[in-house]
RNA sequence: CUAAGUGUUGUUUUA
C-alpha cells in the first residue's frame, strides 16, 4: 500500500489523473492514507467532484477521514462553484472539532479566498484559535488580490503585534502592494526594513523585489536587486527582463529575452504576454512588433495567452490592421 | 542496527 500511495501521489503531482486512478482502483487495500492521496490527486488536477465523491465513498466504507483528508478536499473546492461543498465539508470539520488545527483551519482560509467569499475568509480568520504564519501571509495576499493595498500593510504589522515573525513569504507577498510609480518611496522605505537581514538574500524574496522596482519604474534598483541573487532562477531572469520592458527600455528587454528564452517554455510564454502588454502604447509600436518577429519566428502565435497579448497589444497601439491580422493567424480563440 | 506512503500560505502573468 505504501508504494502504492506513493505513486497514486506521484502521478497527482504530475498531472496523470488517469494512472493514479488505474493504481487506486486495483489496489487490494484501501486505508485512509491511500484515499488521502488520491484525493489530494484529484484536487491538484482540478477534480472537485470526484474528490468530494470519495470523501463520502470513505465514510460509506466505515473509515474516519483525518485532518488530510479534510485539508485535501477542501483544497479541491476552491473555485467559485465549488462554495456549496466547501461549507459542507466546513460544517462538517466543525462538528469533528479539529477546525482547530492550523493546517485545516489555512486550508478553510484559502479556500474560501479562492471562492471569492472575502466575508467567510474574515469569519475564519476571527474565529482562528491557532493562527500562524502562514494564516496571515494568506490574508497578506487575500487583501492585495482585493486591491486593499492598505489594509494588506497593516495586518503585516498587526502580525508583529502578535508575536508572530514574518518569513521570506511575508515578504515577497508584501512587495506585490507596491506597484505603481507612486509607491516607489513606500516600497523603498519597507525594502529598507530587511536590508541586512537574510531575507535580503533570498531569490524568493528578491525576485519580488525585482518585480516591485520594474513597476515603481526604478531600474537601476531592479538590476540591484537582481545582482544580490547569487543563484538566478528561471523567474529571476523573467522579472528582470519584465522590468525593462516596464521602464520602456525595451530594446534591452527584447536583447535579454533573446538569449534567455527556450530555457523554460512556461515561462516564455509568462514574459511574452508581459512584454506585450507592457508596450501596449503607442510609443513601443516599434519594439512590440520586432517581438512579433520573434515569436512569428518561432512559431508562438499558436499559444493562444500570446496571441491575446499580441492582439491586445495591436488594438492598444492604434494598429487595428496587424490586430486583426493576429486574431485570423491564431488557431483557437477564447 | 535502522526503515517505508498522503495535506495548508509564497516570488515572474496578458485581458
Amino acid at each position: 500500500v505504501a508504494v502504492v500511495t506513493a505513486l497514486v501521489s506521484l502521478y497527482g503531482k504530475c498531472g496523470s489523473v488517469e494512472e493514479a486512478w488505474t493504481l487506486f482502483d486495483t489496489s487490494t487495500t484501501h486505508d485512509v492514507i491511500l484515499y488521502n492521496a488520491m484525493i489530494a490527486a484529484l484536487s491538484e488536477n482540478g477534480c472537485t467532484e470526484d474528490a468530494v465523491r470519495l470523501l463520502h465513498l470513505l465514510q460509506m466504507k466505515g473509515m474516519v477521514p483525518d485532518k488530510m483528508t479534510f485539508v485535501s478536499v477542501l483544497d479541491a473546492c476552491g473555485g467559485h462553484e465549488a462554495i456549496v461543498e466547501g461549507k459542507k465539508v466546513h460544517v462538517f470539520i466543525t462538528s469533528l472539532k479539529i477546525q482547530s488545527d492550523s493546517v485545516v483551519g489555512n486550508a478553510l482560509l484559502t479556500m474560501y479566498a479562492k471562492c471569492g467569499a472575502l466575508k467567510e475568509v474574515q469569519e475564519v480568520f476571527d474565529t482562528f484559535s491557532t493562527r500562524d504564519v502562514t494564516t496571515w501571509n494568506a490574508m497578506v495576499i487575500v487583501l492585495e488580490q482585493s486591491e486593499e493595498l492598505n489594509k494588506a500593510v497593516q495586518h503585516f504589522e498587526s502580525m508583529q503585534t502578535e508575536g508572530l515573525v514574518p518569513d521570506k513569504f511575508t515578504f515577497a507577498s508584501l512587495f506585490s502592494v507596491y506597484g505603481s510609480k507612486e509607491a516607489l518611496k513606500e516600497g523603498i522605505r519597507m525594502h529598507a526594513r530587511i536590508v541586512g537581514s537574510v531575507f535580503n538574500e533570498d531569490v524568493v524574496v528578491l525576485n519580488s523585489l525585482i518585480n516591485m522596482y520594474g513597476k515603481c519604474g526604478s531600474i537601476a534598483d531592479a538590476r540591484n536587486a537582481f545582482s544580490k541573487i547569487s543563484n538566478p532562477d528561471a523567474v529571476s531572469w523573467n522579472a528582470l527582463i519584465v522590468a525593462f520592458a516596464r521602464c520602456g527600455r525595451g530594446e534591452e528587454a527584447l536583447l535579454l529575452y533573446q538569449s534567455r528564452h527556450g530555457e523554460n517554455a512556461e515561462l516564455d510564454i509568462v514574459t511574452l504576454t508581459t512584454i506585450l502588454s507592457a508596450f501596449a502604447s503607442e510609443s513601443a509600436l516599434a519594439e512590440g512588433f520586432l517581438l512579433h518577429l520573434c515569436i512569428v519566428d518561432i512559431e508562438w502565435q499558436l499559444d493562444i495567452s500570446v496571441g491575446n497579448a499580441l492582439v491586445y497589444m495591436y488594438g492598444k497601439c492604434g494598429s487595428l490592421e496587424d490586430a486583426r491580422h493576429v486574431f485570423e493567424r491564431m488557431e483557437t480563440h477564447d
